[in-house]
DNA sequence: TATGGATTGGAATTATTATTTCATATTGCT
DNA sequence: AGCAATATGAAATAATAATTCCAATCCATA
């Protein structure tokens, strides 16, 4: 063996996607079909699998030499050591990588922090979402004329995808900032007809609060995320959600609370067709 | 077979912990083995799980006909069956939780939707992060004098906190973005000894594509966050990572990427304190 | 369009693996 | 302790599955 023979499956991946072109018809076929179907390959017979993936038992064998292995047999064993690696279930491999991120040195254990940071969020967040808020908080949003987004520095990413898929979905949007200063300007327009949706975790930036203190007096009803009930944004919102998000390294997973504003997001989506429905029928 | 064959895990679980005691000793041998080590069973032959539990491999079929199977290999599919399983189980719920939406049972379906879908693709990302071009990444981006993130439209928020977290580091930066339509003045300050952290997702915006295109024939070393290896990005890519975002209600999870993004980010900055370090010492 | 090389299909062969069988050992019972 | 029933070990056998081989086909190139 000349060729140096993928291991583990990202390799046999990566190994796969960069020869297929240059790869046979039938070998190109069997390949799709094991990038597709790994499971299948980790526990079928060879036979089984080339009838599946509609070539001959041969082919699939060849496929596997011109990867470097001796056989089909070498070959699946990649697959099933991938399905090994895969089963440990979702606590274990969450406590796993919590592990591997405080002990470990390298730079992997610093993603692998992130991506636990982020799943301790999610889970958090999936248990104690008040169901009650959140229908308050689309029936609020979804009766707005415009809905304006608030949110500065590290809440910042949410808004503007906020913005983002309001603007998919046709609704009327307006995201609070202004290179050139104007927000004060910006919120002036605001009427109780509209509403708000806020984000702002600690330490508040002062300038989200004060904006919607400002908003807020204006009589605009507004829809706060945030991170405690002592949160100054929780005393001027009609609703209010609290999000606790994990953070990691000093940088705050922003994964519930994405989740939570794409919620809210297409929700209010789909209260508002289905509302127009109604109203034509 | 007078007696009920279990076809679940589970069953067969239970059934064998109940029957424990009434077992003969090799059979309860293999069947503490068997427990203890389902991967094993799954995936081995007769003789090597024999070998391993310390027994004939003629104990091994005993004990699957004492069960109710016909023989080890029907015994064997239930533990097959079990990796399958667990393994397609998030994606299954993901299925699940869209055909509910879809069917318009609830905001509550639509917010488990995105929970959901965050938690998918974190999962992918984690066992699929390349270390390699990982390191490389890091390498590059540590070097360099000013990092410019380009991102456009569903892929701005993960800029935009990139660029925050930059800053709070003290690494200088550039987000490509210019409300004044200076973006190509923006890009052409850039030199080789720059670097470009570059995210964008099928349907690939233009402009991000284009700048990218540009900067990289100035020279500029781009590290690319997208989504598969046809993407337009990856070919002015130095480096780059291929994410796998589950989407819901037509919205991409950002959670993946957000945790790609942010590692990479802390990686660097460690990088760079590392280094100013040794320069000192 | 003729020719050589590469690719493919399908059956034959070889290898591996499950299962059966039977001799031997162990256990429980009187 | 002695006997029968049960359990176990080891090797033989049967079944299944991987691999090889060769003829047929396809494809690129002259």
């Amino acid at each position: 063996m000349d060729e140096r023979v993928p291991r583990d499956f990202e390799t046999l991946r990566t190994t796969i996607l960069e020869r297929r072109h240059s790869l046979p018809k039938r070998i190109a076929q069997i390949a799709a079909y094991a990038l597709d179907n790994p499971d299948d390959i980790a526990f079928g017979t060879a036979a089984s699998i080339a009838a599946s993936a509609g070539v001959q038992p041969s082919t699939l064998i060849r496929f596997a030499q011109q990867l470097g292995f001796d056989g089909f047999t070498s070959l699946q064993l990649v697959f099933r050591e991938r399905l090994r690696e895969r089963n440990s279930s979702y606590d274990e491999r969450l406590a796993a990588l919590r592990a591997k991120a405080e002990e470990g040195a390298g730079h992997r254990a610093i993603f692998d922090g992130f991506v636990a940071a982020a799943s301790t969020s999610l889970n958090d967040i999936s248990g104690r979402l008040n169901e009650d808020h959140f229908e308050d908080a689309i029936a609020l949003l979804a009766k707005a004329e415009t809905i304006y987004v608030l949110a500065k520095r590290r809440s910042y990413p949410v808004a503007s995808y906020i913005a983002y898929a309001l603007g998919k979905l046709k609704i009327r949007n307006q995201l609070i900032e202004s290179a050139a200063g104007l927000n004060a300007e910006m919120i002036s327009f605001a009427s109780p007809r509209d509403a708000v949706i806020a984000i702002s975790f600690s330490p508040y930036a002062p300038a989200a609060i004060e904006e919607a203190r400002v908003i807020s007096e204006q009589g605009v009803p507004i829809v706060a995320i945030t991170d405690s009930s002592f949160s100054p944004l929780a005393q001027f919102a009609k609703v209010w959600f609290e999000v606790a998000e994990a953070d990691f390294a000093g940088f705050r997973s922003l994964s519930a609370t994405m989740a939570l504003a794409m919620a809210l997001t297409v929700a209010v989506g789909e209260k508002r067709r289905d509302a127009g429905r109604k109203r034509k029928a």
